[in-house]
DNA sequence: ATACATTTTATGTCCATACATAAAACAACC
DNA sequence: GGTTGTTTTATGTATGGACATAAAATGTAT
């Protein structure tokens, strides 16, 4: 007889299911044992191996239907995360000091292609801002920006001399949605100006487009410089 | 008096509270009702609200400490998730025929970065590839990858001319853990030819290491044609 | 005042149960 | 055969209760 078993919890589940997918005992496709099995074999309730599972597929790993049970992934689609921060913090996490300059604000009609993009209406207004973000003075990124005056008031009045629009559409703006295209592209003329690189040059670059709800606030272009790389883990 | 309500599930009370930051009711930095206040409020159990508010605290939109309760975050570190997927079924997901060729393969001891980089023991031996990938016989993507033969002994003997490493190693060694990153490179000579593209055009690149549990497995560097971009949501 | 111990409290997790729902499996029928 | 309706079943989610745990707040002794 064994004594009290210590609880098992979805952290021991999900780990041990993982175990039994990583060591083949249940190779890809295979059908698992339903959650009212493996809650009986593991001694712990259902809603705790429904978690676990939940994890599992949403990392990817296993895939579940209902009626049909879950099955280990054989085309997997793993999920990694970026973590998407201001780009003042990304700079002073390096422990390098963050400084800002605005190059250039305009308000002008949205041209054509910003219109498909956001979807506005046509004849729309948008704020168009360029600027520079520097990392111990530096360049760090050059950002191209166009800011929606029907979707952001504000963004009329602010200046964005101090702050940058990043953070001020992050105070103004919280917690929306975004969209983000990454890219390699050659320096152009006014890049290497801005980010002191040759002409040509292979800069990394984002495209971000920004929702709140279904109303599309921004888009914006960031050019990273020199050497800039972006990692994520699984 | 109202009728029977209809059940508050965690979807609702989520795009509430989001809803409720969204307009500044809650702004930045609030410190939100606790899980029990907003249970009675939403007329539902504390798992309910727990299960809405742990999701809010996974995507980076609100901060949670046991006692001090759960605020609204300042610094937002939204968490963007790309979806990871062998390059096949990144190439026929885009329409296109996929085609795999092996251009090199050699059994080596591991340079010395390479040891630093998977933590692998001095005098280890890797299979050393470089193969190319081609969507509708256009290139798509210049791989080169090294595998540790002792974390993937199968490696010695396979000879990667049909099943490339990716799918190789998708099927002997699935659900690892894995580390990206992303830059962007200038093409050299052997990209030159490889790639179809100009001398020193920027060319996105990417960085791969495997693991399986704490052992690495793998490390890769692929370099996508032109005009690669990689998209993701939050 | 400072250091340490105690209480309080919000989150973190688990449980047993219940019902909803999607989809596969089956049966009945034409 | 094919079509349609019914049953079965695994997952999806909600509930109310319970205890664990971390950390803030408070009290106590030095």
């Amino acid at each position: 007889m064994e004594g009290r078993r210590q609880p098992v919890g979805f952290r021991e589940v999900k780990a041990e299911v993982l175990d039994r997918i990583r060591t083949k005992t249940w190779p890809p496709g295979t059908l698992l044992p339903s959650e009212l099995d493996l809650a009986e074999e593991f001694r712990c309730a259902r809603a705790t191996v429904n978690r676990a599972m939940r994890e599992l597929a949403d990392s990817g790993i296993i895939d579940r239907k209902r009626k049909a049970g879950s099955r280990v992934s054989e085309t997997p689609v793993r999920q990694a995360t970026i973590g998407i921060q201001r780009i003042r913090d990304e700079v002073e996490r390096g422990g390098a000091a963050y400084r800002y300059a605005l190059v250039n604000r305009l308000v002008q009609d949205a041209p054509d292609w910003l219109i498909a993009r956001l979807d506005l209406k046509s004849g729309a207004r948008v704020v168009h801002l360029e600027c520079m973000h520097y990392s111990d003075s530096s360049p760090f990124l050059f950002e191209e920006r166009w800011i929606s005056i029907d979707a952001a008031p504000g963004a009329e009045e602010a200046d964005f001399t101090e702050l940058s629009p990043n953070e001020w559409l992050v105070r103004e703006m919280p917690f929306t949605n975004a969209e983000f295209t990454m890219y390699a592209s050659g320096a152009s003329d006014k890049l290497v100006a801005f980010l002191s690189v040759a002409p040509g040059e292979p800069i990394f670059t984002v495209e971000r487009t920004t929702w709140i709800g279904e109303e599309s606030i921004t888009f914006a272009r960031l050019f990273y410089g020199r050497g800039y790389r972006l990692t994520t883990r699984t």
